[in-house]
RNA sequence: GGAGAGGUGGCAGAGCGGUUGAAUGCGACGGUCUCGAAAACCGUUAUACCUUAACGGGUAUCGAGGGUUCGAAUCCCUCCCUCUCCGCCA
């Protein structure tokens, strides 16, 4: 949610930002119920002073046992017009929330401007490409001849875009968790083990409704129950209605959760392997930092996120998403994005956002210094990383002319000194 | 699932329907005293919104939302949450 006041005093600006993201809403709507707003609170607020006055009048009349039903009559009609301009007022309210909550966030100016993904720009590349004597295998192939990846089961026991691991898969799948985690602990992000299922105030909060409930997993039942599509909702919502001491910020957590997404609208995309799935499992990292410092923390959480593939030594490059491929509630995103041989394709594995206070003020995440001043918090996260898109690129890239996959070396001690599968 | 208790300021804890934004205590901050500290004493101690060039002024907030009333922390209704006990369960 981007602040009334901005909106309102920076309206032209806003307006070149929807054009660049290539949205449309309603603003002038918004600034007429804004103004309309701020017109009828000063017009209640004064009855309302009038009221109080007149009360301690009454009080005062009654106490020195005089007649007050002038007055009690005459605040009657006071109330009955309080009355009605509070309900006036209520109404605007929900209607102004109706709109701004599907505002979407200003793009940075250090953004590339563009309708689509082909105006994104590249930052940077890392590694090398391996160099095959033979053709390489997408992972599909690779990870069923070795036994460890089961497509067809899956869609049995479940249905399309979901994934059986076995064996060594699954245990690749576990080093990988604490491989991450222990990374993440050494750079100072606290472990946490949140629920995967939340309430819709939370979903709210980080940006993921009103707008794209479509996209999530909704449980049946009485209570509005949803699934988690990232650990970005759960751990951001952690302070959720919270005014955190400035003293202790920037705070970072580190989650390995599930994740779940409908896909809804995704027939026909990436429908081989393990790229998009309903189901998969991710590290997440979640920073929540001072204003001053959100920019900073946006460049050091994705060095955190490359530092992993890094070890990994699975080459990558890190691209700036443009204007029109960003994200809602996002300022700025960068993809890091791996390179699949398989495939000879470098394909997104993680997201790294700087979300200003766009999602504190959606979820009244603010903090306090030590003189008192206030404000709402930056947030910030990123994948840190998918384990599913993880294994596609070591099995692509460190995979064997005999079909075998060398196992990462920094893998190694949590795979009991395994250095191969197959 | 059944039974009960409770939600008030940073915390603890008062609060006959009428100067109660809210006693009191603790904590925190500032000051006096001290070489310094402790103790003691004095003072300060919420947030949001509206308005104002500013000083300031106003409104709201005692879990949430409705209602009664000239006036609600206080009365009524609905909901939410927390805790305890029983049952069930990984």
């Amino acid at each position: 949610m981007l602040s009334r006041e901005y909106l309102r005093e920076h309206t032209d600006e806003y307006r070149q930002a929807l054009k660049k993201r290539g949205a449309s809403v309603d603003l002038e709507r918004f600034l007429e119920l804004d103004a309309e707003r701020r017109k009828t609170i000063v017009a209640v607020e004064a009855l309302k002073n009038q009221r109080n006055t007149a009360s301690q009048e009454i009080a005062a009349l009654k106490k020195s046992k005089q007649d007050a039903s002038a007055q009690i009559d005459a605040m009657k009609r006071v109330g009955d017009e309080i009355k009605e301009l509070d309900a006036r007022l209520g109404q605007i309210e929900i209607d102004l929330a109706n709109l701004e909550l599907y505002f979407p966030n200003a793009p940075h100016e250090s953004l590339p401007v563009g309708p689509d993904e082909t105006h994104n720009r590249v930052e940077r590349t890392w590694g090398d490409k391996p160099a095959f004597g033979f053709t390489p295998k997408p992972h599909w192939e690779i990870g069923e001849a070795l036994g460890i990846l089961d497509f067809e089961r899956a869609t049995k026991v479940s249905g399309p875009r979901f994934a059986f691991l076995f064996g060594a898969g699954a245990k690749l799948n576990r080093a990988l968790i604490s491989f991450m985690l222990d990374r993440h602990e050494s750079n100072g992000y606290i472990e946490v083990v949140p629920p995967d299922i939340v309430n819709a105030d939370s979903l709210r909060g980080t940006g993921q409704l009103p707008k794209f409930e479509e996209d999530l997993f909704k449980l049946q039942g009485e209570r509005a129950y949803y699934l988690i599509p990232t650990a970005e909702v759960p751990v951001t919502n952690i302070h959720r209605d919270e005014t955190l001491d400035a003293s202790a910020l920037t705070r970072k957590y580190a989650a390995y959760t599930p994740c779940f997404r409908s896909e809804a609208g995704s027939y026909g995309k990436d429908t081989r392997g393990l790229i998009r799935h309903h189901q998969f499992e991710k590290v997440e990292i979640v920073k929540f930092t001072m204003p001053d410092r959100s920019w900073d923390e946006h460049e050091t959480l994705t060095n955190d996120a490359e530092a992993l593939l890094q070890a990994l030594g699975l080459p990558y490059r890190v691209v700036t998403l443009s204007t029109g491929d960003l994200s809602f509630s996002s300022a700025k995103t960068y993809d890091i994005e791996v390179w699949l041989p398989g495939q000879e394709t470098y394909r997104e594995i993680s997201s790294c956002s700087n979300y200003l206070d766009f999602q504190a003020r959606r979820a009244n995440i603010r903090y306090r210094t030590a003189d008192k001043k206030g404000g709402f918090v930056h947030t910030l996260n990123g994948s840190a990383l998918p384990l599913g898109r993880t294994i596609v690129a070591i099995l692509e890239n460190y995979q064997q002319a005999d079909g075998s996959v060398v196992i990462p070396k920094v893998l190694r001690p949590y795979m009991k000194g395994v250095e191969k599968i197959g």
